[in-house]
DNA sequence: TTGAAAAAATGACCTTTATCATATTTCAAA
DNA sequence: TTTGAAATATGATAAAGGTCATTTTTTCAA
């Protein structure tokens, strides 16, 4: 349980920070951030920005976790990325001067800072570390998403599912998978009912085990084999 | 037909180079790009790069159309893009400094230039217009994915294959769409029999018109109908 | 111009996965 | 603790689309 009254966090001792893209601030700039940020704490499933607003800054996620989605044409949500602790969010759209094209909103109780379109700017023209890590961020991600693509189109829903918990491993840790079975499946890409079907299937051949709605791996080699590679 | 012997294209007079990244190039960055560059001439179906190879720079599309893939599990191409006149190609893992994910290779005779890593990271150093077009349209790129993932993920093959002869008209501007069968199954993401399939209900619905391999498109508001928006 | 290889097209069939209906469990508020 | 709503689970069915086999057309080099 977050403590709901922290107003204020401090940059120079944020954990998330160290190894995020702004950890390689001077102290001058830290010290800049930390006075002009916003913090925020933001219930479960609260929303951080809307598809087709426009972005006015960036998301810092001092803890918690965020999803980024789409919706389709039917309203069906299309999880393409989830962001956690450390990471930053929505600065895509911000540096294409464009709408945003995905929303993201909280997947748990989070504390999250705002930092100004003009202050990160501003950060990113004079400090070459930070914009150089932002140009790879971005490249890696770009990569990150061939391969979803490439997933997408030519894995069966039981080999994307076991690619899809390789990821969320990463991002929970040692922690349970604590996700909707509906979120699950939009992550993966297919209908609830066929997920729940295949986690059935996962269970029943050792792989995970569930509790209620948390799922933990018991055979990471067996779901990289499943994954292919 | 593509003048064969034609060893150097000069970036000054660049059709390509207006409209592109590098169109913000100062007369004396252009005379060093154009000092520093080589040009190659490529036939139909030659290899740019590989994946899993090291990116040594960046290509520059003078004349000619790319294709850009990754080969899934089973060796079966999914085309991520196709980049053509003006467009630079091979930055993206550049920057991440990781080996290229997916692979080039030219789907008709190109003239393409390249130029080395060093010269391009110097460029983008000391040019801030240069900087920043390449943080926007790696922005953009992202988002254009998110956007594949979600129509991947979410419509039919009909529908996808409507979405795609979308961005190839606008590719192939007034010029038919001239792709093999199976690259255009591998770029919509089907198998090539279930693609033929559909372009002949196409034709059968007046919406495109078939000259052997090449495509003409009749009518591009029932494209967008189909598409979903 | 012709003949062989590649590409495109068609047919039959079968698997995967979505959809719809319904039952069961879980959770949180009263 | 109860209760109703939301989430999860299961079953039946259908449709979309993949696969394999085969035929037809196109292309290109000899």
């Amino acid at each position: 349980m977050l403590e709901k009254s922290h107003k204020h966090i401090t940059c120079s001792t944020c954990v998330g920070r160290k190894n995020s893209l702004l950890g390689s601030l001077c102290h001058d700039e830290i010290d800049h951030v930390n006075a002009h940020k916003a913090c925020n704490y933001y219930k479960k499933h609260q929303s951080l920005f809307l598809e087709g607003s426009f972005p006015r800054g960036v998301f810092c996620i001092n803890e918690g976790m965020v999803k980024i989605f789409q919706r389709g044409d039917e309203g069906k949500e299309q999880i393409i990325h989830i962001a956690k602790t450390g990471e930053m969010v929505g600065f895509r759209s911000m540096f294409s001067e464009t709408p945003y094209r995905v929303a993201a909103e909280t997947l748990e109780e989070s504390n999250i800072c705002f930092i100004s379109k003009e202050d990160f700017l501003n950060m990113m023209d004079s400090n070459p570390v930070l914009r150089n890590g932002i140009i790879k961020e971005l490249s890696r991600e770009l990569s990150d998403r061939a391969d979803f693509i490439t997933n997408m189109a030519q894995k069966s829903v039981r080999e994307r599912l076991a690619f899809t918990m390789i990821i969320l491993l990463d991002i929970y840790e040692k922690e349970p998978i604590n996700l909707s079975r509906e979120d699950l499946a939009n992550f993966v890409g297919t209908a609830t009912e066929t997920l729940i079907r295949l986690l059935k299937d996962f269970k029943e051949e050792g792989i995970i085990e569930v509790h209620t709605r948390k799922i933990s791996v018991l055979n990471k080699e067996k779901l990289f084999a499943i994954a292919g590679k």
